[in-house]
Formats: C-alpha cells, sequence, structure tokens
DNA sequence: CCATCTTTGTGCACGCGTTCACAAAGACAT
DNA sequence: ATGTCTTTGTGAACGCGTGCACAAAGATGG
C-alpha cells in the first residue's frame, strides 16, 4: 500500500476481496469520465486500459458483483456506475471532519473530491484557539473543544486526521470515543484503535523512502557491477553520515 | 501506499521482496524513535508492536537484510538504522521537484519530513506565471518554462505531481523525458510511463471511498440482525430502495 | 434458423506474502 | 564448562491475488 495497510486479517463476510474493493474506485473514476462523454457501453479491455489494470483483473472483479456485462457488447456505463457506487456505499451522504487545519487540513478542505462523491465536509477542527471562526475553504474552523459535540451533532463516522504526529494518537482516541469507526491518518504515526475500528494512512514520506529504493536499485544496475559482496563485517555502525539531528514527529501544520 | 500500486511485476533481483520494502520506512521511524531515546537494543516483538506489525513478519523482513540480530538480546538499534538507511538509500541526498503549487503543493512544500531524511526540495514549479517568484516554504516558486533545465542542472530523479489532474499526464511526459525516474502522483489520474519509470500513487479520494465501503458494511451487519444468513439468492440488488433518483438508465437484459 | 464473431465469466495453476512453530544460537549464571 | 533461558532466523504450510486460456453467451448477418 501506498498506502499502507491496517486492516484486520480477513472479514469472515462472504464479500468482496479487498484487493478488488481497492481497486473499484479507480474503476468509477473511468466510467465517470466515460459517462460524461456520453459512452454507452464499454468493453473490459477499454474500461482496463483506462484504469490502468489488466482486463482479466477487471472482470474477475466485476465477476464479485455480479454479472453486469453483456456478452459480444462490454458494459453499460451508466449502469456499472451505478452499482459500483452502490457497492461503495457512495449513494448516501458521509460527513466528514478534517482535524489539524494546518497546510495539509486546507489543503483537503479544499480539496473538490471530497464533494464530488458522497463526501461532505461537516466540520473543520484544530487546537488552536487563533483559528477559530476562522474560515476555510467557506468553512469556519471549530476549536478541538467542540470534537465530541461536533462528531454527535452531525453522526460522523470518518474522521481525517491532519495534524502533527505528537497528537495524533489523542486525536485518534477522542475520535473513537464519540463515535468514529473510521480514520484516514495523515499523520506519521501508528495509530493504535480499538477492534470494528478502520484506519488507513496516507505517508508521504515513506511513498518517497520507497521510490528511493527502487532509484537506488536502478542507480546501482547500471553503474556499479558488484556491490552485493560487501555484508556488513564492519559494524561501522553509528559512524555513518547519515541525517543525524533529523527530529521527526512534526508534521506539516 | 496509500497506496497505490504501479510496479513492474517482479525484479528479477536476488533483492528484497517488494512488501518488505514498503515496511522498511516504518521500522526505521520507530527505530528513530528508539535511538533518541538512547535504547541501545530492541527484541523483535518490541519493535513490531512500535511498528504495528506482527513480530514473526518483521523477523522474516530482516532476515533479507542479513542477520543483524543477536539471539537471546535482540537488536542494536544504531546498528539497524543504518542498515535500513542504507538499503533504502537514504545515505545519500536525494534532489525532489514538486510540480503543481497550490494548496496541497505548498502543504507539501512546507513538510518537515521531506528534508528529514534524505530528501531535498530542488526546486517549486508551477504553470502559473503570478506564482513565479513567489515564496513558498522559503523556496522561490519558477514557472513550468524552466522545467527541464531544472531537472538537468540539479540532477533531479525525483518528481512529486501536485497539479490538476488534467495537466498530470502532460507534466508527467515532460519530467521523464527530462530524467526523471521516479514520480510520486498526488492527482486523481492514472499516469502512463515508460518502462523503467516508478510511479506511486496518493489518492484521497480513493482512501475515502475504501473507507466508505467497509463503514457500509459495518452499518449493514449491526442493523440487520441475520444477514450471515441469507447468501445471495435474493440479490436485492436494483430493486433495494437506495436514493431513488437516480436509478439506473438501463438495465442490461 | 443457422453460422460466425465478439466479449464476458471463470476454472485452474502459479507465485507471493503471511503465519506458525521450532531448532539453533548466543547470553548469562552457577 | 555446563545448563538454562531468551530470542533470533527460517522451513513449511496455507491463503490470497493474479493471469492464462477457454467455454459459454449473446449479438449480428445471411
Amino acid at each position: 500500500m501506498a498506502t499502507g495497510r491496517t486492516h484486520r486479517p480477513a472479514t469472515r463476510s462472504r464479500g468482496i476481496p479487498e484487493a478488488t474493493v481497492a481497486r473499484l474506485p479507480l474503476y468509477l473514476r473511468a466510467l465517470t469520465a466515460l459517462s460524461e462523454r456520453s459512452v454507452p457501453t464499454v468493453s473490459s479491455e477499454e474500461l482496463a486500459a483506462a484504469a490502468g489494470v489488466n482486463s482479466a483483473k477487471l472482470r474477475k472483479d466485476f465477476s464479485y458483483l455480479g454479472s453486469y456485462g453483456t456478452r459480444g457488447v462490454g458494459y453499460d456505463v451508466e449502469y456499472l456506475v451505478y452499482q459500483i457506487s452502490r457497492e461503495l456505499g457512495l449513494t448516501q451522504d458521509w460527513p466528514v471532519v478534517i482535524v489539524g487545519i494546518g497546510n495539509l487540513g486546507a489543503a483537503l478542505a479544499n480539496y473538490g473530491g471530497f464533494a464530488s462523491r458522497g463526501f461532505r465536509v461537516a466540520a473543520l477542527i484544530d487546537a488552536d484557539p487563533a483559528m477559530a471562526g476562522k474560515p476555510v475553504a467557506g468553512i469556519p474552523v471549530q476549536h478541538t473543544d467542540e470534537l465530541e459535540k461536533i462528531i454527535k451533532d452531525n453522526g460522523v463516522s470518518i474522521g481525517v486526521i491532519a495534524t502533527p504526529a505528537g497528537a495524533a494518537q489523542q486525536v485518534c482516541d477522542r475520535l473513537v470515543a464519540a463515535g468514529v469507526t473510521s480514520i484516514l491518518n495523515f499523520a506519521p504515526t501508528v495509530l493504535t484503535v480499538p477492534d470494528g475500528v478502520d484506519v488507513r494512512k496516507v505517508d508521504l514520506s515513506i511513498e518517497l523512502q520507497i521510490l528511493a529504493f527502487h532509484e537506488q536499485r536502478k542507480a546501482g544496475e547500471e553503474t556499479a557491477a558488484g556491490d552485493g559482496a560487501l555484508p556488513a563485517a564492519t559494524r561501522d555502525t553509528s559512524t555513518d553520515q547519515g541525517p543525524d539531528g533529523d527530529v521527526p514527529a512534526v508534521m506539516p501544520a
């Protein structure tokens, strides 16, 4: 996972595989684009290309939803859009709160993709009293003290954490205690939550490090012939020149 | 990734499994925290807990790097920090460009996690001439026209795309043509790149939709007492009481 | 009504990742 | 030195996800 993964091992549900669920939004996006161009039907081959996946995989994914295609023709675009939306729960309205209105939180609040599908920013919450009342993306920021009340009054079940790492767990605990059962975490920390609560994390730094790994591998391949030779005999440990004094823990904000 | 995936199937390299690579940054973060507290050694059990994974998984992950532990004792924190950093390529400096300095781009530019490990923001690039010269996070924004020159002059191999979806592919093409071989994409689009270029995507909207799916499933479970009973016989599909208005236009067959 | 052609839906095999469980390795005390 | 105790490193089994390849379904044309 670009994305990280914090799932319970496996749900007993006779439902859709997790890997498939993760791709449905991709299909939905491609289908929506087709719908806007008034394309009536699409083949698995075409749609797969648009979504950047394998056509066999796409067909198998759709087979978990039911037999919604017509052999010799393809899939009805409008119908599929509806079916996938329904499966993902996007036919209902999901009020969402964003906690931590720093640079990132503001960017999220302004993000158009939120409102476009089922998601509605119910409130923006920040711990800084100076922020209170200040409008961001047209929504006034509220103080953390109001958190529990906001969650309950609006029936919020999805929370987005964009606070510094140090505050994340505490915010998380309060969100969960107030009734939130799904959390999208942007803070670079491992969140601990009770069973029944889903956490997904988005971690900039991790994604970059993964890219760096591959980048290094590419560079190593073309230049050096053999570097895999020297293991780690010399324990030159702490003497490394790494970015020593780097205090992590601080997020945008 | 959060996680998107656009990898080539498998690298022939005798190297580390992709799943393991994705966890190394997690271990590194936990280890860095321990290092700052001057903890000398740590057991697989403790470290696994801190990183939010299974201890067996962690040991297997480390076994791909070599035998860096001491039985009966655990792992030397400083030593592991160095080994993982080296494996991830973080002992060298990675110049990075961010393209698209809107809300999100600015948030990324201000993100502390960038500089803290090996990554250095070499330039901020935006298509809006009005932005040119304006400093963001202490770095003056440069115009898109300069893109190729910036990439080459700084030897940039990692690019971050934070533009609107419509511009992403075009920017991507230019980055790749100029020599970038790793891309972190925040735009909600599928990017097409030549072989040898790595793309990771971070997609807000997708993460939320996945959460919504699970959220819906939870809600469905608690209301309908016995759902485990009825398999899929009565696929209450289109006939359900969903948001009435948007009934699919066409029912296939 | 029959033949042909397109495209879906899926059985099957394969490979990767996860987890269990345990032998081997080393620390430490006696 | 010997025994005990802790913790690693890994062999093996299992389950999930992926991709191939093809039969079945339906459209289309004669």
